[in-house]
Formats: C-alpha cells, structure tokens, sequence
RNA sequence: GGGCCGCUAGCUCAGUCGGUAGAGCAUCGCCCUUUUAAGGCGUGGGUCCCGGGUUCGAGUCCCGGGCGGCUCACCA
C-alpha cells in the first residue's frame, strides 16, 4: 500500500503541512470568482493599456496554474479555467510582504482564485495584476512537461485526467463529441422523435450478430447479458405506439479490440413508423450535413489526409454493383456459388461454416474487395436476406433485404433497414439463427420469443437505423483511432 | 490469438562494441519587478517494466513473463 513517493511529493506534502500549521485550509470550499478567462478576453479584446487604466473594478478569475515564470519580486503565472487560460501578474510590491511569501509556496498545478486589475503587458497580453489570491486546492503530482505535453499513450488512456490537462487537443475532441451527440438529439427531436431508454441487461441477447459479455444477477439467480444492439426493445416501442423513438448509448461486444473497437461503444438507433430505408438514406445524408455543420461549420472534413464531402447526396451502389464496379470482381460470381466460393478462397477468406449461402459469400468478398475503397460517403444498398436477419424482404427480390450501410473512409458507419414486421418471417429467421448458434456459430442470433409475440401484436411498416457514434466522431475530429474518443478505453489491468 | 515495434529521472528522449546512468524541461537553492520555450549560476533526483540466464561485468546479449502501440484474423 505504502508506495515510496518521490521527492516531488515529499516537497508538496510538506508545503500542504506547512499551510495546515498556519491554519489555512489547503482545500477550502466554494470560492466562486466574478469572471472566467473568456469573459475577461472577449470582453477587453479592443482595448490597449490605456483604455484598461480606465476600467478601475476588480475582477476575480479561478483557475488551475498551468504556466509559471518568476522574476524575484514578480512572476507571471497562467491560469486555466473551463473557458481558456488567463495571465496574471503577482507583484511584490502590489500585494505586500505576507501574500508574497504565500505565493513563493505555490506550484504549477495547483488552483488559485486571484484578483486584481486588468492591464497589458509590455509584449500586449491582456493580464490580471494581481491584488490578493487564495490557494483553493493543492496539488502533489507534478505535470508533465509543457511543450512536448503527454505522449506516452499508455499513460495517456489510463489517466486522461493528466491527458486533459497536458494536451489541449483532447478536450477540444470530447468537445466535439459532445457537440456531435448534442446535434443529433436536436435534429432528431426536431423530427418528432423521442429520446427512450431501455435496458443494458438482456435475458437474452439480440438485435445484432455479436458475441455478448454474460454477467449475472444473484437474487433472481439468472444470467444476463449486457446488451450488444437495442434493436428488438425499440422496435417493441414501435408495436407500442411510439412511433418515432431513438436511444443513444452504450453496446457491448465481447470480441476483438483494435482501432475501430472498443468492448462498449456508443450506437444511436432510431425507428420510424411509416418509412423506409430509402427515405432513411435522404435522412442521414441531411443529418450528417447538419451535424458537421454544426460541430465543424462546413460540410467536408479532413480525415487522416484525405478530404471527406459530407454534403448530399451521396453515391448509392447495390452490392452486387460494388463488386463488379469497385472490387473488380468477375461478374460470374454473382449468380454462380462455386465460382463465388472459389473466388473467395482465393482472396483467402476461411468460411464461418460450410453451409454459407451464396448472399454471405458474397457479402464476406464485398467486405474483402470493396470496402476499404468507399472512401467518400457511399450506400451499399441490395444486402442478401441471409445475412439480414431482422430487415424485410424486398418485393422484388425474396432473396434480398430491403436494407443499406453507409461507408465512409472504408469504414461502416450506418446500416438501416426497412424492419420486417411479419411475425412468421422472422420467426423462420430466428430459427434459422438458432439453429446456426447451435452448430457453433457463437455470434449468431438466439430465438426471442417475446419479440415475435410483438410483431404478432403488429408491426406497423417501419424503418430503422444504427450509428456508430464513436466512428462519426473520430471522422468528425479526425480522430485516427476509437481511444482517441472514448474518454477511458478498455486496457487490461495493471501490475 | 499470430507477426512487428516500444517500455531508461515527474515529462520528452539519448545511451555507440557488454565496461562508473545521460540531456532538455520540470524540481530545489541563489540572482533577477512586464515574461511568452525568459536569462544566468548552482543542486538533488533512477526498481533502466518484471523474473531468470550467459558473463569478471548486462540498460545493452539470450530465455520467459507483463503492459502498451501498430497490424492480420473477427467485428460496428
């Protein structure tokens, strides 16, 4: 338990003893400043030094010391609040003998509450000349280093905390995650949608081909599984009469962890009654135009290089179309499974099971030929039926779902379906599924019995949609891996 | 899970052929009352990720392990 600490925190230790001697609480409560920095910078921006001589009140900043320069009898310090950083000038003379000792006991990291009088200095810095200041929470850890601030990655994802405080590109991306999910829920809501939440724990685990975390509850003595898609609980909101709903929050999927995964992750879902995919296709082009103009002010991002036009519409291919026309596949494979399957065995794809039907083959060549090339926003649209266990058949083809996703950079980002609401369909589907989860298919769909009992209560025509958030938002921040948008990734455990 | 790479002071990083553990910033002390990576002089600070092995001697070579990154496979 006793670590041995460095000589670093020894020194701070010692001053926090120090002030507790003197009977200062190094920890006081409240402390409420007038101003933050940015009232203070946008306010006096136009104004030079002699116009600040005019402005006699008193201004009170709070903040944490991120900047510290010392002079003898003055020093110039920066502090940063939650809306920017701030100069303030402690002079010797300006704040007497006893305050001057108190600040030779400060630290960067520590927080301050300091006011004072505005002026500017010689270089024209807007800055707080400081008449009396106040400790109002001590810090014993040392920050890192200014300029090169925290690279070590490690470090970086176990304690963001010293992330945010070291690189201030950071907050700027979880600013503008917060803003993204902000300019959903708005745009959303102004199409009458309604904000839902349902459960994290299954009974049993459904809405997507994933492989569940199984966690279990002991007084009803039953496993449970955290959810892996909210799918089939909205859609009951649906059968329920709330015809518009949508969720945004967090999945779960017990696989693999890399640069587009994280074990939970944030998916918004969202139904409508009465449309369908295609009209979901014109919704997500308008929404993904609204959302980038309102966290970017423009409608094209430059993502790890390369520019991403995010304005409608976009392109739109069945998969069948990007094969040929963006895998450069033999148009032969489509209709021929031996040709698709040996077409497939050479690009080295290992088939999940032996009883694969020519939609999953070609769906598993599409995912291997062509979607690493759909960099600018494109719909794959005309998905086989066997691989969409939850969406409806299209009138044209039994074969084929009425079903898109949407890629961007080489990446699925969306995936929306025309829902199927006939309760004997899906329930063939489920069985199917089961039957697949039983020869070892661990990521195939179980039997919900109480869904098709939904659907037997009616389905009205329904249209609905994934998202993932964190995918979006690494676009939209230009984010080269999931962690860099995830506030705590999943890493293994320490020691 | 496989492959490749990384782990050295609080932080960012050097460390040659195996021969006393280094720098910058930060800390601490002194000088300095308008700095913008301030400046000057001085000072302390190490489980070299962990455990074995080889060797007179290991941060360095070998073996095993840990954690992380990238990548392949799986997935969104």
């Amino acid at each position: 338990m006793s670590e041995e600490e460095n000589q670093y925190i020894q020194q701070r230790r010692a001053k926090l003893a120090e002030y507790r001697a003197l009977g200062i609480n190094p920890f006081p409560r409240g402390m409420k400043p007038t101003h933050t920095a940015r009232d203070i910078l946008t306010t006096y921006e136009s104004h030079d030094g002699d116009a600040l001589t005019k402005v006699t009140q008193n201004f009170s900043v709070a903040g944490r010391i991120v900047f510290h320069r010392a002079f003898g009898k003055a020093a110039f310090l920066k502090l940063r609040d939650r809306s920017g950083e701030i100069q303030i000038y402690i002079q010797h003379q300006a704040v007497g003998d006893e305050l001057f000792k108190f600040y030779k006991m400060l630290d960067v990291g520590d927080f301050l509450l300091a006011e004072g009088t505005l002026f500017r200095t010689k270089t024209g810095e807007l800055s707080l000349h400081v008449t009396g200041f106040r400790l109002t929470s001590k810090a014993l850890q040392l920050l890192p280093e200014k300029w090169h601030g925290l690279a070590d990655v490690e470090q970086r994802y176990r304690q963001r905390y010293v992330d945010l405080i070291a690189n201030p590109k950071v907050k700027e991306i979880f600013r503008a995650r917060s803003q993204t999910v902000q300019a959903i829920r708005d745009f959303l809501i102004a199409r009458d949608f309604l904000e839902v939440e349902t459960p994290m724990m299954h009974p049993i685990p459904g809405g997507a081909a994933a492989k569940p975390f199984i966690t279990h509850h002991n007084k009803l003595d039953m496993d449970l599984y955290l959810r892996i898609a909210p799918e089939l609980y909205l859609k009951r909101l649906v059968v329920g009469g709330l015809e518009r709903v949508f969720e945004i929050n967090r999945n779960f999927r017990n696989e693999g962890i890399s640069i587009q995964h994280n074990p939970e992750f944030t998916m918004l879902e969202f139904y409508q009654a009465y449309g369908t995919h295609e009209e979901l296709m014109e919704l997500t082009e308008q929404m993904f135009a609204d959302v980038a103009t309102k966290v970017l002010g423009k409608t094209t991002v430059t993502y790890q290089g390369t520019e991403i036009n995010l304005a409608p519409p976009y392109r739109k291919l069945t998969m069948k179309e990007a094969l040929v026309e963006v895998g450069g596949c033999d148009p032969a494979i489509l209709t021929d499974k031996k040709k698709a399957v040996a077409y497939a065995a050479k690009l080295g794809d290992t088939l999940k099971t032996k009883n694969e039907g020519l939609g999953a083959i070609l769906t598993e060549i599409f995912e291997l030929t062509c979607e690493k090339k759909l960099m600018q926003p494109t719909f794959i649209h005309g998905y086989p039926v066997e691989v969409s266990p939850l969406a409806r058949r299209s009138d044209t083809d039994p074969e084929i779902a009425d079903r898109f996703e949407l890629y961007i950079y080489g990446r699925e980002i969306a995936n929306a379906f025309t829902e199927l609401n006939d309760p004997e369909d899906q329930a063939a589907r489920f069985h199917a599924q089961a039957e697949a989860l039983f020869k070892g298919d661990d990521e195939a769909m179980h039997y919900d019995d109480d869904y098709v009992t939904a659907l037997e209560y009616g389905l009205p025509p329904t249209a609905g949609e994934g998202i993932g958030i964190d995918r979006l938002v690494m676009l939209l921040t230009d984010a080269p891996s999931i962690r860099d948008v995830i506030l705590f990734p999943q890493l293994r455990k320490k020691e």
